[in-house]
RNA sequence: GCGCCUGUAGCGCAACGGAUAGCGCACUAGCCUCCGGAGCUAGUGGUGUGGGUUCGAUUCCCACCAGGCGCACCA
């Protein structure tokens, strides 16, 4: 991007209230899109936050402080950019962009090619980004598939931002629901040797525990324990399913690592000299209250054994030794009550509080034929992220997970996302890909970009794409800022409809000839940032359908 | 009982604390001699209840009502 003039314009607003001895931070929430295009291209309602303040009419100081901003922006070389600065309503302060603004920077994404659309905001700042972390003990189910597509499409937003993304996936691969599958695996194998059992009802009963005993059946491999070979089975098969589903981790850290590496041990000492670990009723304690947690946690049971937190403390720490600057952890709504701990480990550890951000990703409910499809872990009967992928295909699944907002429940329904038409949001961006695609193969104009005129680009339905093509950059601050690729989703959608009521009312071909080409570049604009968008979401981005 | 999420049009949803609360589906009426009709245009219709904070509340706070989920020395 040319210029940030979202950030040019927060500096001197800044300056200009220090210009008339006031003070106030303009964080970017008090500079925004107006939701109405009738209200200017940016807008700011910092007059009416401050009346109250300094005591005055927002009107009057909004009336001194555009003063005080014209002057400055005079000698600014962004002045230019913008046309023209009205005080609307209670005592708004609007501005109104230059159209040659918008125009260079439609210019500047084509000619790049769509480079321009990423930023260096994120600073190469180490981010760690852990989600799905299923146990290796079944199939993912379609909680983790929702995991998968908003971890996996926020890493990409945050890459693009300029961030050093890590993604990771947590693997729990010792501990009792290893045994309990290891167990699960021993007593069928007996079961098909002939044997008559009891099979415990906290075991996993899935089918597919039968076709992991057949395996095992034929032989282990040498100095493999049964439970780590089923194990390793079906973390083949997640494997499979992340890849299918189009999610590349760049890591996997074993829990059993840890343990071996004596790392747990040595976060516990670390705790200990801190003072912030007792012994009680034969348990070791962590002393979670201090960092505002309801009650201390038990890190090692009176068995002796550790509980989950214990190994997850010693984790948390390693991803920051490894250099990791932000955390940031997708899990289940199941997992909320363990945010507290985690973050009062984290804090005890020694690190910033903020530096560990936890998305709870809410469960979808599957709808098929208008009704809802019950799911229960236990019984082996699940909707699993296979089936929703053979159902209605990785581009419309991964779509729909994050078309609300993630720490609000889904409702997902598959006849809907099967559907090849308008209901349909998936194809409705994808259709104006491919529709801007299939003109650009008969254009005779190549973009070519750099000595086009978009002056000539006056209609209204145009200027309202070239608006709509520049608000992707914030679109993406938003994302940033909730941890949450949800609003991309929505955009795409707002960005798609732009362009179908564009292409509705005005000719791209055959048209004159300098026309034709401003129109080309436009639509080709759309056309690399749909594209952009989509890759972030993990959407493919069809050149015809 | 405690915690989290959600209550907006017939249905599904949107709106950093802002300006006349938007969109899709459905329903009604239109638009293909023309770059892809998987599209476009128009019409109908709405903030769970009661307080509070604010210049301004769908949004924040409190209480209540309704729905969903979670609350282990499980992972």
């Amino acid at each position: 991007m040319k210029y940030d003039i979202q950030d040019l314009l927060i500096d001197v607003i800044e300056e200009s209230l220090k210009g008339l001895g006031m003070s106030m931070s303009v964080r970017p929430a008090y500079l925004d899109l107006p939701g109405d295009p009738r209200f200017g291209d940016l807008s700011t309602n910092i007059a009416l936050q401050l009346s109250k303040q300094v005591s005055r009419p927002p009107r009057d100081i909004a009336s001194d402080m555009v003063a005080a901003i014209k002057k400055r922006l005079a000698e600014s070389p962004a002045g230019v950019l913008v046309e023209d600065i009205r005080i609307e309503g209670p005592g708004f302060i609007n501005f109104y962009l230059s159209p040659n603004y918008f125009y260079s920077e439609i210019l500047e994404i084509v000619r790049t090619q769509g480079e321009a659309l990423k930023s260096a905001k994120g600073k190469s700042l180490p981010v760690l980004i852990e989600f799905v972390s299923a146990n290796p003990t079944g199939a993912l189910s379609v909680a983790h598939a929702r995991q998968a597509a908003v971890g996996d499409a926020l890493a990409s937003i945050l890459d693009f931002m300029g961030f050093k993304v890590t993604r990771e996936y947590y693997l729990n691969d010792e501990g009792n629901q290893i045994n309990i599958l290891g167990n699960s695996v021993e007593l069928r194998m007996k079961e098909l040797a002939g044997e008559k059992i009891d099979f415990p009802e906290d075991h996993y009963q899935g089918d597919y525990i039968y076709d992991i005993a057949k395996v095992a059946k034929a032989g282990l491999p040498q100095g493999i324990e049964l439970r780590d070979f089923a194990a390793g089975f079906i973390l083949d098969v997640i494997r499979k399913e992340l890849d299918d589903f189009g999610v590349k981790f760049d890591s996997w850290y074993s829990q059993k690592e840890l343990g071996k590496r004596g790392l747990i041990e040595d976060a516990l000492d670390y705790l200990k000299k801190q003072g912030f670990v007792y012994t009680e009723d034969g348990a070791t304690w962590f002393k979670s209250t201090q960092f505002g947690d309801d009650k201390d946690r038990v890190v090692i049971k009176s068995d002796g054994a550790y509980t989950y937190l214990a190994p997850d403390i010693a984790y948390h720490r390693e991803k920051y030794r490894r250099g990791f600057k932000w955390l940031i952890n997708f899990w289940g709504p199941d997992h909320h009550g363990y945010i507290n701990r985690l973050k009062a480990a984290v804090e005890a550890l020694g690190n910033p509080k903020d530096s560990l951000s936890i998305i709870i990703v809410q469960l979808a409910t599957i709808y098929r034929d208008g009704k809802q499809l019950h799911m229960s872990t236990r019984k082996g009967q699940y909707i699993t992220l296979r089936e929703v992928l053979d159902e209605v295909g990785k581009d419309a699944a991964r779509f729909f997970f994050m078309m609300r907002r993630t720490a609000s429940h889904l409702d997902f329904d598959l006849d809907i996302a099967k559907k090849h038409s308008s209901e349909n949001p998936v194809y409705y961006v994808q259709y104006a890909h491919a529709r801007i695609c299939s003109i650009l193969k008969n254009s005779p104009a190549a973009s070519g970009a750099c000595d086009i005129d978009l002056s000539v680009l006056k209609e209204k339905e145009e200027l309202a794409l070239l608006k709509k093509i520049w608000q992707f950059y914030s679109v993406l601050d938003i994302c940033l800022a909730t941890q949450d690729p949800y609003m991309l989703t929505v955009y795409l959608q707002a960005l798609a409809e732009s362009f179908h009521k564009f292409y509705d009312l005005h000719r791209v071909l055959g048209t004159d000839d300098k026309l034709t080409r401003a129109r080309v570049t436009l639509i080709e604009a759309v056309k690399i940032v749909i594209a952009s968008g989509l890759g972030l979401l993990g959407v493919s981005r069809p050149e015809s359908m």
